[in-house]
DNA sequence: CCTTGACTTCAAGTCGCCTTGAGGTTCTAC
DNA sequence: GTAGAACCTCAAGGCGACTTGAAGTCAAGG
């Protein structure tokens, strides 16, 4: 009963798939821990950092930038993460835009969004 | 001097280049208004469209789901903005969140983001 | 020991959204 | 009438993030 973590256990989890674990590790985006017969260990921390790269994706993060995030040695990310930070800001005023403008088309009368005249011409 | 626009004159209006305008056709996003001699001519209302193109594909809409909106004839468009509404504010939370780690993340003081206790433990 | 399931690598496939290239036609200006 | 820009089609390529499949290895229980 050791404390390193098979890829499956890291899969069940996190909910991230075994083969997308092992494209993380082939990327470089997580390191396992050592090899037991050539099979991966990962040790337990690694279930945060899985989580980290989730919710990042879900902001918008390549895996190239988490990696640059993560790996980073030369004191480099905090303006990577500035940069980040005001692509997220964008974003959102993009995304708070289109509900506002969903909204409105949908309070509309139009039968087709195509005829509504509050839709295309913004 | 038409009111037709060439495809050249399209993509200068919009900043989208004439081959995605020609693939936004091929998918049916758009459609020209007639064709001159083989060449599409469009109404100058297609710049209105793209835009909202644009827009809906930088708040996460697919081309399917911006040609389900656009050319629904059969009234379920209002089902597909309520469920589009309800992903945008889901994402939307999703990028509060991030900012809000990112933030605290970038001011903390280690060097390295993989060696950050706030980062990776969320 | 043997089975079974979890693991391994590597190559190729998938999906969405275009871009690029080849090879050809049409429009516009001189 | 002719050069050159802009247009056309069709096939293939590219990118990011995986997934899938083949063929083989390893580990745990009976």
């Amino acid at each position: 009963m050791s404390e390193l973590l098979t890829i499956g256990a890291v899969a069940d989890a996190t909910g991230v798939t075994t083969s997308a674990l092992r494209y993380y590790d082939d990327r470089g985006v997580i390191s396992p821990a050592a090899r037991i017969g050539g099979q991966r260990r990962f040790d337990p921390t690694v279930i945060g950092r899985v989580n980290f790269i989730q919710r990042s994706q879900q902001a918008g993060f390549s895996l190239d930038d988490i990696v640059a995030m993560l790996d980073d040695t030369a004191g480099q990310w905090r303006a990577l993460v500035d940069r980040k930070l005001v692509e997220l800001t964008d974003k959102r005023a993009r995304i708070d835009e289109m509900i506002e403008l969903l909204t409105e088309v949908r309070a509309c009368g139009c039968d087709v969004v195509a005829t509504c005249d509050r839709a295309p011409s913004c």
